[in-house]
DNA sequence: AGCACGCCGACT
DNA sequence: GTCGGCGTGCTC
């Protein structure tokens, strides 16, 4: 047999399939260890053919294989092969995917314990007759173990000394044996809410996806309407059916909160996958899921490649979410990839969200998606009142700060009652800039065209894209004025302003810099749940997932931020922001309030939000689209390149944008934009960035996009960088 | 990506 | 005369 080999290497020279002799034992998803040139290298066997088009003398042999099992299974071999024509990945890139990380290179081992079992039949006098007397560990441990049963050896030396234990192994009377053990993440609480039955509207929902031919629904419910009751109650039917289950949510609301939730009804059989575990824990979840010992996998975006077998449902929680799609590479939208999955098991895709992505219920109108509706709260309990905030006015009546008279007389109110606020800037630092206020001159990074953010608790100014760090000034370096001048708000401030403004009230603040460490978020919250009176205030990270009975407000503090993001998305990513942040205020019995401080509150945007009016917004902004072109009505397509060389990097771009001119000429009615210009932030890491922006449409749209990558994957140089993204989320 | 072979400068 | 610079070419 000859085995089809993808060589674990990352680079295009070599990313094709080679021949190998195969050995007995070698599967079709089996890692292997392979003769590569004067290398001997790790590779996946992606197939088994009869023969090859090569000469027996230019084929080597697979040296042995790496597991026990092939990893990857058949499903998400071809899985791979969907992503690599969809993406243009290369294919050891779509095959990493799809095993954990720390598993290549044979880094992660299986964690080994010494366990001991204590002997049948023990005999308590003869034993203690070869004891000495008065060796008081040694005798304990004896009528410890008096009857029988199996210990972790760790935990006897803990209890009765080494000494001890290590004496009554010798005795016989313990048998030493080692044991894999599963690094199975702590599960924290098992939080046990009733089950309460579900309202009639739920159980349609749950009914709706059970009784219907697979295929893709989006469950749009308002916040409060209880999702998750429905995802538990069709997960449950699915594995009474002895099928299993993927559950996909935002990386940052897999909180010790929902995973208890899950543990609590299906206990073990839960796995988890997301970055916060170590790469043991992630090892050994991964393994329990491929060995069929866990049925659920809950899990953020690449949770979506766990291998289970015969998936019964895949659920994307929080399906706007824009984690969901990959922007680095290996580039990937995660719906695709749980689309496909759930054809090729013939199962059921549920998208929920209260605020669901434009193209998502655009397709629900189309009737690609089912849609499912859940309107009502589950209490009857009112959403929050959104009250929009006019900061123009603010400022003409002479308050100049970053709080407006209402969000401040309501943030005292609540801080007098002994409630929580929430306080949301999409800023981290104190200020998004210093600048001289004599000259005018900007502090700006050395290798990015960015101006640098001043983080006040360091005196430090960071660049948020290459996170190269500098000294706050004190005097300009140009003019030498004293005189400096702060930019835009940020989280440090905000925080700083309330200390003074509300003196004693604990103020918690959470964002990029303060949740470094794995389980720093964790932490902050954990305090803020438990202080009362207290203050949270964070960027995008605090408007997810994580429910504080006692927030009875949250404030918005300029909410133009992601208004005026240079992304086709912004307006929309700025009402799901408004509902989402909203759904944070009084999630028990206590109601609500939201205040929204704005310098546009004539915009839309902020007129449906306070409505709470999903679908009126989607008329208006799809029109918009409509009439723009924009996605899903067209697609936005960006070529980047980057070079150390200015000069490299412009002459390729163009050079690029004349090639796609005249490909542009073949398909004239396809091309609705097509520009060449220097990047909106020009250098990064003191790499040049040019780009081509194209907005493509109409039939012919698949064969321009492999027209496109067949370009930039022939012409790449060596110092240059190039990529292609569609539908970007953010145009840097 | 590695690791070889291969052709030109400053050293015992 | 040789050690070694990194250019380019190949890996089933």
């Amino acid at each position: 047999m000859i085995a089809e080999v993808i060589i674990d290497v990352a680079h295009s020279e070599v990313d094709r399939i080679f021949d190998y002799y195969a050995i007995l034992e070698l599967r079709a998803g089996h890692r292997v260890l392979v003769p590569f040139g004067r290398q001997t290298l790790e590779g996946f066997c992606v197939a088994l053919k009869d023969t090859s088009e090569l000469e027996d003398s230019q084929l080597k042999s697979v040296i042995r294989v790496l597991d026990d099992y092939p990893v990857l299974l058949k499903e998400l071999l071809e899985l791979s092969g969907f992503m690599t024509d969809k993406y243009r990945l290369k294919k050891v890139d779509a095959l990493r995917l799809l095993i954990p990380a720390q598993m290549r290179g044979g880094r992660v081992k299986e964690l080994r314990v010494n366990k001991l079992k204590a002997a049948d039949i023990l005999d308590k006098i003869v034993l203690g007759d070869k004891l000495r007397k008065g060796a008081k560990n040694q005798f304990g441990l004896l009528s410890f173990i008096q009857n029988g049963g199996v210990y972790l050896q760790a935990e006897l030396n803990n209890q009765f000394g080494a000494q001890a234990v290590q004496k009554l192994v010798d005795l016989g009377a313990l048998n030493r044996f080692t044991d894999v053990k599963k690094r199975t993440p702590a599960s924290a609480e098992i939080t046990e809410k009733p089950r309460i039955a579900l309202t009639s509207a739920q159980k349609k929902a749950v009914n709706a996806v059970l009784q219907s031919q697979p295929k893709t629904h989006l469950l749009f419910g308002v916040t409060g309407s209880g999702k998750t009751e429905v995802y538990i109650n069709i997960i449950k039917s699915v594995l009474k059916e002895g099928k299993t289950a993927i559950l996909l949510v935002p990386e940052i609301s897999l909180t010790p909160q929902v995973l208890g939730v899950f543990r609590a009804v299906f206990g073990g059989q839960t796995a988890i996958l997301h970055s916060g575990l170590s790469a043991g824990e992630r090892f050994d979840e991964w393994r329990r899921i491929r060995q069929g010992e866990a049925s659920i996998v809950i899990g953020a975006r690449s949770a979506v490649f766990a291998p289970v077998e015969n998936i019964g449902v895949i659920i994307i929680d929080e399906e706007h979410d824009s984690s969901y799609k990959s922007e680095t590479n290996p580039r990937f939208y995660t719906h695709d990839v749980a689309g496909w999955r759930a054809k090729f098991n013939n199962c059921p895709l549920i998208l929920g969200s209260a605020t669901p992505s434009l193209d998502s219920f655009y397709k629900a109108r189309l009737g690609e998606y089912n849609l499912i509706e859940l309107a009502v709260r589950i209490n009857d309990k009112e959403l929050p009142k959104v009250e929009i905030v006019d900061m123009m006015q603010e400022m003409r009546s002479g308050n100049t700060g970053i709080f407006s008279g209402s969000l401040l007389s309501q943030l005292e109110n609540e801080i007098n009652a002994g409630n929580q606020a929430m306080l949301f800037i999409n800023r981290r630092g104190f200020a998004s800039f210093m600048q001289c206020r004599e000259c005018g001159y900007i502090a700006k990074c050395t290798d990015c065209d960015v101006s640098l953010v001043y983080h006040r608790e360091e005196e430090a100014l960071k660049c948020h894209f290459c996170n190269k760090r500098f000294k706050a000034l004190t005097n300009c370096p140009v003019c030498n004025s004293t005189s400096i001048r702060h930019g835009a708000t940020g989280t440090q401030r905000v925080v700083k302003e309330l200390g003074e403004l509300f003196p004693g009230v604990p103020v918690f603040r959470m964002d990029n810099d303060t949740t470094r460490d794995k389980n720093a978020h964790l932490g902050i919250l954990e305090k803020f749940g438990k202080t009362k009176p207290s203050v949270l205030v964070g960027t995008q990270m605090i408007a997810k997932g994580h429910d504080f009975p006692c927030v009875t407000l949250v404030g918005v503090i300029d909410a133009d931020m992601s208004l005026h993001f240079a992304d086709y998305r912004s307006t929309e990513r700025t009402y799901q922001l408004i509902i989402q942040v909203a759904g944070r205020a009084g999630r028990a019995a206590l109601t609500g309030k939201v205040v929204v401080q704005t310098y546009t509150p004539k915009h839309y945007v902020y007129r449906f939000a306070a409505n709470y009016d999903y679908k009126g917004f989607y008329e208006k902004e799809i029109n918009l689209r409509e009439v723009t072109k924009f996605p899903p009505f067209a697609k936005l397509v960006r070529i980047v390149v980057s070079g150390e060389k200015e000069d490299d990097s412009r002459n390729y771009v163009f050079e690029l944008f004349n090639t796609i001119k005249a490909l542009k000429l073949k398909y004239p009615n396809s091309f609705l934009f097509c520009e060449a210009m220097r990047a909106p932030i020009g250098r990064v890491q003191n790499r040049h960035r040019f780009q081509i922006l194209m907005r493509i449409t109409g039939n012919d749209e698949g064969v321009i996009m492999q027209n496109l990558y067949n370009l930039v994957d022939t012409g790449v140089t060596a110092n240059l960088q190039v990529f292609v993204e569609v539908n970007p989320s953010n145009l840097n």
